[in-house]
DNA sequence: AACTGTGAAGTTTTTCACAGCC
DNA sequence: GGCTGTGAAAAACTTCACAGTT
């Protein structure tokens, strides 16, 4: 049963801009629009009107000619193509800094995710309430994993037992892990990683900043 | 003085793995390493070895033929090329769980940038501690930032804040922001920014989490 | 009049494949 | 024999431009 419309393959390229419409369209719809353009998303996005209209019609025709995109259908069409019209249970791996920071953060409910877990290596944080979490040893991480059919992980330990870690979370069952770690890890071809390296995107700006104005 | 041979302009897109090099190189060095080669690197990052070599050609010959590359050698000019081979001053807007969380960390310090102002908006936090650095008022940022020539800032504030506060950073001079909140920002062309925001990776990879296996 | 969806054209990026060097 | 640096070829991606619809 094909429940989603795919004309053909979509491009990695193009499932990674999908939560930036995602993301722009419920803005728009918080400030009280009910319909966009792709030039009206675009000039939010800074990103081409016909761009925006290729990516979107991979995956089945979304708009109206003459009139645009009704916001909240879209929205619901984004959802369900990138699979977040429902909850991901997440664990977070490591309860430092970065790991209290992410269970913290209250900008995943609204979008699909819910931080249900923090698992820590060190004797002392275990127990320890973190916001609404509390911090389990690492030992349990992959009992609660299965028992839990948890599928998405994010990885706040330090470099040197990311893949250490990685492959045990494999080893339990997930398959998607966001990696906070500065370090590439390597992974089977049905497990995605995604990486979050400030120091990176500093890097490739700091490039740019060479003296003119 | 073209103090780094540039063959061509090279691409934004090679510009943004340049740091990638560089981080792998580093952990290379690390582990004992003193050479390694296009193969090695492209195995350790999930990169073609032929990527490699070209992104690195555009910015002049750095390795042996029948060697490879002295990994100090490239790692020196790599950080010439990013222009890490000095230390940027960088300050935090935001002092909440994720502002703290960015001025606990350790990572920055020899990558090239150091943490030496945090602000923020509200008056309760005014005078705190985090870590090393205590919390100036928002208020002062525009005078610290003309006052010390800081040019690179983080953003670490609630979304409806995002725009006016990066607005007051680029008026005092910043001219790289690292957005941590999941809004797109205007800026002028002479600015640079990049974003992290973890939702967007999280739904990039459910896309993939489609059942098979 | 305004806007989508889409083939075709254009541009950018990646890979190939090999001459040249160690 | 092993590896780089690089033109040329291939592939991927973006933009153009317009027929078709509201």
């Amino acid at each position: 049963m094909a429940s989603l419309k795919l004309n053909d393959i979509p491009p990695d390229i193009v499932i990674g801009r999908l939560p930036l419409y995602l993301r722009a369209l419920t803005r728009l719809k918080q400030e009280g629009n009910d319909v966009t353009s792709s030039h009206e998303l675009g000039r939010h996005l800074g990103i081409s009107s016909a761009q925006i209209r290729k990516d979107l019609s991979h995956f089945g025709g979304f708009g109206k000619q003459g009139t645009g995109y009704q916001i909240e259908y879209l929205v619901a069409k984004l959802e369900q193509v990138l699979q977040v019209d429902r909850e991901w249970l997440v664990i977070v791996v490591g309860a430092g800094n970065l790991g209290s920071a992410i269970a913290h953060y209250r900008g995943f409910a609204d979008r699909g995710f819910r931080i249900a877990w923090l698992v820590d290596a060190s004797a002392e944080k275990i127990g320890q309430k973190v916001g609404d979490l509390s911090v389990h040893p690492i030992s349990d991480m992959q009992t609660i994993i299965r028992q839990n059919g948890v599928k998405v992980a994010m990885l706040a330990v330090p470099a040197e037992h990311a893949q250490s870690v990685a492959d045990q979370l494999i080893d339990a069952g997930i398959r998607a892990i966001l990696n906070y770690a500065p370090i590439t890890i390597k992974v089977p071809d049905n497990v995605k990683v995604q990486y979050i390296d400030p120091v990176v995107h500093l890097q490739t700006m700091t490039y740019f900043l060479r003296s003119e104005d």
